[in-house]
Formats: C-alpha cells, sequence, structure tokens
DNA sequence: AGCCTATGAATGAAGG
DNA sequence: CCTTCATTCATAGGCT
C-alpha cells in the first residue's frame, strides 16, 4: 500500500505503512526526519485549524504519537516543526508588513505598525529602572564601602549626599556609619521593589 | 551514530587547532557570542562530569575566566549556557519519556541528574526567578544572614568584574542577569555587613 | 555541476 | 525553572 504520492522522494522512507517501521531499507541517509505528506498535512492544519502554535511538552506527545502511524517521528521533531512554522510565518507577515512605510513619512501613531508592538515599553519600563537605579546606587556605594572609594569616580556622590549634612568628605566618612547608613540604603531598596511590585 | 554532532559552520572560527584557537576572526560581526570548540567542550565537561547546573557568580567569573583563554567571553555568556544546557537537556528527557509503544523506552543517561551537590561555593540557588521576586529573595536572605551568621569576607571583587568589562553599572547589562548579580550583591553585602557589625 | 529553495535542527539571548 | 524569539547552520531535492 503506497498512499498516494504526490510529494516527491520523501515518500520513499516512510512507504512502508502502519506498523513495520522497517525504515531499514532504504534508508538513505537517516540524517534529519523529513515528515511524510500526512504528517505534514495534518501539522499544518494543527496550526491553521486548530491554532496550535507552541503546544506544550503534553500536546507534543500526544501529537507525535499520532503521528506515528504515519512514519517515525519523534517528540523533538514536532516541537521544531512548530517552532521553526510559527517563526517563519511570522517573518514572512513582518517581511510583508513593513513595505508600506514607504509613503508616509510620519509614523501613525499607535497604529498597527508591523512588528512588536512597543505599548509595553510605556507600562513596564518606569518600575524597573527606578529599581534597577536604586540597585546601581547600591553597587556603587557598596564599591566605594568596600574598597574605600577606587571603584567607580561617581560613587562617592551617592554617600555624599546622604550623609552631606555631617561630612561633605565622603572619604573620611567612618566606616560604621557607612554600613549604617547602607542598611539605610538597603531598607529603602527593599521596601521599594515591595511597594512597587504589590 | 548519535555523535554529538557540533556545528559544522561554527568550526571554521575555531578549525584551526584544537586547543589553541583564537576564536578572534569570528566574522559576522560577532553579533553574540559563539563557544569556540573549546569552550564548548569545557562546558559540556563541567556539566556532565562535575554536575555543574547552576553555577553562583563566583563559579561564573572563574569559569568565564578561564574560558576567556580560549576566545572573548564574559560572564553572562556562561550564565546563560548553563540556563539553556540544564533547560533543554530537562526538555529532551521529558520529550523522549513518550513513547508508550516500548520503542526507545531505553532512558537516556543521566538518570539522577537532581543531585546539584559537589563543588558549589554557593549554596544560594540561582535567583532567574523574575524581578518580582526580588525583594522577597532579598527578605528571606536578610533573614537568614541575620539569624545564622555565615559569613565571608571579601566583598568588592565580585562587582570588580562589572567594570572591567564594561563601564561601571552598564547600562548595557541586561536585566536578568543584572537581577542575577544584584541578588549575589545583596547577599554579600549584608554578609560583610554583619560581619564587620558584629 | 551548480546554485537555490525549503526546512529540519540547534542555540544564544531574553522574558515571565 | 519554563517558554519564546531570532538567527543561524545543515541538508534534501528540485531546478537549470
Amino acid at each position: 500500500m503506497l498512499m498516494e504520492v504526490v510529494r516527491k522522494g520523501h515518500e520513499i522512507q516512510s512507504i512502508s505503512v502502519d506498523g513495520s517501521e522497517s525504515d531499514s531499507l532504504s534508508r538513505q541517509s537517516c540524517t534529519k526526519w523529513i515528515p511524510t505528506n500526512e504528517q505534514a498535512r495534518i501539522l499544518r492544519d494543527l496550526y491553521h485549524t486548530y491554532g496550535v502554535r507552541s503546544p506544550s511538552v503534553e500536546q507534543i506527545q500526544k501529537i507525535s504519537n499520532r503521528l506515528r502511524q504515519y512514519g517515525k517521528i519523534e517528540g523533538k521533531n514536532v516541537f521544531y516543526w512548530f517552532s521553526n512554522y510559527k517563526a517563519r510565518e511570522r517573518r514572512k507577515k513582518r517581511l510583508s508588513a513593513d513595505i508600506p512605510s514607504s509613503s508616509n513619512t510620519t509614523t501613525p501613531p499607535g497604529a498597527c505598525s508591523s512588528t512588536t508592538s512597543t505599548l509595553a515599553l510605556s507600562q513596564l519600563s518606569a518600575p524597573a529602572d527606578a529599581s534597577f537605579h536604586l540597585s546601581a546606587m547600591a553597587v556603587c556605594w557598596f564599591c566605594d564601602v568596600g574598597s574605600n572609594a577606587t571603584c567607580f569616580p561617581h560613587g562617592p556622590h551617592v554617600v555624599g549626599q546622604m550623609g552631606s549634612s555631617e561630612c561633605p568628605g565622603s572619604v573620611l566618612m567612618e566606616k560604621r556609619y557607612k554600613v549604617y547608613l547602607y542598611c539605610e540604603l538597603l531598607y529603602v531598596v527593599i521596601c521599594y521593589e515591595h511597594a512597587t511590585i504589590s
């Protein structure tokens, strides 16, 4: 039973129907998996008709088990198939989407102009940036404390500001006090991040 | 048949000699890090032979410093490499765990991979979760340190590495890796502070 | 014989 | 930890 052969030589490897997976003969280089016509059809159907995009491990196992009746197949083949197909569909769409930009000089605000929507940036960046500024402060300040001001040229100013009421020169600041201030800073950082997330 | 298969094309950059090739002329404008053969071999060896899974910052620094003799490399490359390799090993195992119909049921090597033991200098789990776990982790670490009083000296050299590869407080450093470094930094600082005050 | 295209496989980087 | 994305390598088969 050779099933309908439409597609070229790929069929040869899996021509043996059901059961006997004796791919053995005709092996012609077992380098990579090549889907049979039926496998490819079902995969595309899953993608376009049923909207499968990035199946979970369980789904992958189900799919590969089902497709095994049409030829040798592994879970990773299904995994890679969906990964590649999705990526290439996206690329095709992306290439065809950015062409019309030639005529219009000004980018329409908020328009569905191709590629990844950028609206997330404005929403998410603020807290993260702020917390990382605090992180940077902590890093700079710690470096100053730990090595007595040698690492970062612009590090000490943080300390200088914090202790400006008493010791304008941060270098002379007592280590104990630095640690104390750093505890305060840590507390602020932690509280800030906690408040930001919550 | 399954012989490892090391990406032929990449070998071009380091095909010369196994031991001493300079990645150097890794063409294509080096948009991203591509491990040399020797680097990849050592990394896999660390993973499989020495059981390294989620190395701490200190380990990452040591590894990347050691691997630098074989080509350009940063700490974050090592960080991502272990992250990816571990995740993909796990997924491979999960995907190949199916196949109810006997064939290929042989469990691949690496049965008990849950060890995570050995040469781990730090027992800290890699804080790779996300930024929203940062505060919780920091608090936990703080409490843990405060009660257990496990301290170790030295502080600055951890952050010192940051400045060596790029600008201090580098904006270029990826957020993920920054969070990772920052979490470790918090721990170091707290220990340092605890040791200083006590 | 020699490209060319489609596509399987792999992996660095990053997000959540 | 687990996905997701983008890019790249590798190769089979068709075309001229």
